[in-house]
DNA sequence: AGATACATGTAACCTGTTACATGATTAA
DNA sequence: TTAATCATGTAACAGGTTACATGTATCT
């Protein structure tokens, strides 16, 4: 599967969060929130930022009194770029941009909320019933699940994860219709 | 997290379990059976698999009738090489091995199965403890929570991910005692 | 003033993906 | 006997990680 590039939107969406960033700022930000499900380091950002001012995606503005540091600034057609991203439909090949998308949206009355979601739980269902064929298909015959006892409980897992997952996301579409 | 080689092992475990195989047979089983959990394509098979006979892990043996066909079959080096990496203690930045090491352990008494679960087990009760440990440290202000509506609805599912995770470790260790 | 830490930047490397390419076998 | 498919192989490319490097500010 194609990695699909985030790293700008990531960017983008913090900088919208937070106004101004440098891109120390930025890095430290992966130590932190959003390090629990998207990493990377300066050595990658710095270029990205390079990349988006380019872009014109974000503003470049040096520090008045420290010459070191470089502010970043969101621009209007850097905003336009995380809004296309966080409307693109979801897909198979996207798993990890479910929470990176969540994490971006902040209020409870979002309208892409609920669409996200919806989504997600499209998706997963799919792979449920993906899942229960497999283990229809490779488990039927009972010798089978006990020469193949690993595979077995990978695919036992898997389907109760799946479960498990697609609860959460009913129980929360349902308490954000509330 | 530097991504640790697996993609040998794989194919000693395919080995080990199939007898003997071809590199298209390999290739075949990454849209089966492990392709739920690990994907690649024979641009990266076929080199490994001149490594691994440089490395002696596996013999190669020429078709009898078939002169592109390639058999490859494990050698006592390689055995011992895919028994050292299955002994090899879990980490949490080894997150999807876990599945793919349960799918060459076939059989229920295989005394390395127990141990994988605990270990497996321990990570995700580590896991589950940073997350409600961030829980509080993040959102102990209600208002918080409704600032960063999405950042806490993410938070939340992964305590109930990783709770029904270790849950599942649990009960099957059980079952797997008993 | 010298040492340490901060902020930024670049280069080398490794892994995996996509695309291209070739000889052998099978099908039309 | 040409076309299509199979089995293998290599090359080009893209993404991310590690390591290296430089100037600036802070601390002692």
């Amino acid at each position: 599967m194609p990695k699909k590039r985030v790293l700008p939107y990531i960017i983008l969406g913090l900088l919208k969060n937070n106004g101004e960033m440098t891109g120390a700022e930025i890095t430290a930000e992966f130590e932190n929130e959003i390090g629990e499900f998207w990493q990377t380091t300066h050595s990658q950002i710095y270029p990205e930022l390079k990349r988006m001012v380019a872009d014109e995606w974000v503003l470049l503005e040096p520090d008045a009194v420290d010459k070191k540091k470089k502010w970043y600034h969101l621009l209007p057609s850097g905003q336009a770029a995380l809004a296309q991203w966080l409307a693109t439909p979801l897909t198979t090949t996207t798993d990890d941009e479910f929470p990176l998308r969540l994490f971006f949206l902040q209020h409870r009355d979002e309208p892409l909320l609920q669409s996200l979601i919806t989504q997600e739980l499209t998706l997963h269902r799919d792979k449920l019933e993906h899942l229960n064929q497999r283990l229809t298909t490779l488990f039927s015959n009972p010798q089978t699940q006990i020469d193949n006892y690993g595979h077995h409980l990978i695919l036992k897992r898997a389907i109760e994860r799946e479960t498990n997952n697609i609860h959460w996301l009913e129980s929360t579409l349902q308490e954000l219709q509330a």
